[in-house]
DNA sequence: TTTTAATTCTATTAATTTGATAGAATATAT
DNA sequence: ATATATTCTATCAAATTAATAGAATTAAAA
């Protein structure tokens, strides 16, 4: 399951999306469109500015707007910066790996392989999904 | 990722895996051969029992034992047990099912669709790992 | 140039979940 | 009887999640 904090970041991605390289929106608005907590999306949209996959215009009449394509922009990146490894167990991770603690011998785990297979299934699907994926028509693709 | 309660049980049950048919274990020697706090331990050998992937003989001498064939327990079954939904949305989810608060009209709403394929993705790559798969040969398959 | 309205930044907080420990009750082989 | 195991329920500390608060900064517009 994936926290709140992704799943707004993925919506309001997505509303950003609507209107790439047409301006840009308040988070006041984007929050309301989408019923997030406003506070709580600052934070959001804080983060993936940081993350440069928004930017933002300060001060009265401010906003934000996307500045990556959203078909460059893939649900596993955003999980990743919200909520960390896509793996589902820290020695099999490319990206946030760390050892088991109780695991003696790394390289005599019966269970990485495996995991590493669950890995690349989720790395793969995860990837292709992108923001784009959620604006453009059901039928093409 | 999944929490350290679920990798205990995959543990446990691998362990448990390699006596099938064989008479049972104890939970001390478990624990000691997986470096999982016994009494944690204990709690999940327990909930694995009201699951009916284990069974136990009590008292002195006792222990557990698997009663399902390591084939036929997997590590989507194991993952639902402990950790809950493989959907990473609440509202695609085929076992935990659960509207999103902030969702105003789930009919309309792009991100299923996307969220319903890697659902599926991890579903089924995750209900082909089982138990068996973590103690057979690296060849075979 | 003051006001207004937006983002930026940091701190705090309440609730929940996770990882674990404790201990009494129960069952059974010896 | 005794020793030894599971069973069951309660508790707890730490971490994480979801959110709120408020001051600082920036910039457009009056």
């Amino acid at each position: 399951m994936m926290s709140k904090k992704c799943k707004y970041a993925l919506k309001a991605l997505t509303r950003l999306a609507k209107t790439f390289n047409k301006g840009h929106l308040q988070t006041a608005d984007i929050a309301k469109l989408e019923n997030i907590p406003k506070k709580f999306l600052e934070q959001i949209l804080l983060e993936l500015k940081h993350a440069r996959m928004v930017g933002s215009k300060q001060g009265s009449g401010g906003g934000y707007f996307l500045i990556k394509n959203p078909k460059e922009i893939s649900v596993a990146d955003v999980y990743r910066l919200f909520d960390g490894a896509i793996a589902l167990l820290p020695c099999v991770s490319l990206n946030f790996y760390e050892r088991c603690e109780d695991c003696t011998d790394e390289k005599a785990c019966a269970m990485q392989r495996e995991f590493i297979k669950i890995r690349e299934g989720a790395r793969k699907i995860m990837s292709k999904v992108t923001i784009y994926s959620f604006i453009k028509d059901s039928d093409n693709q």
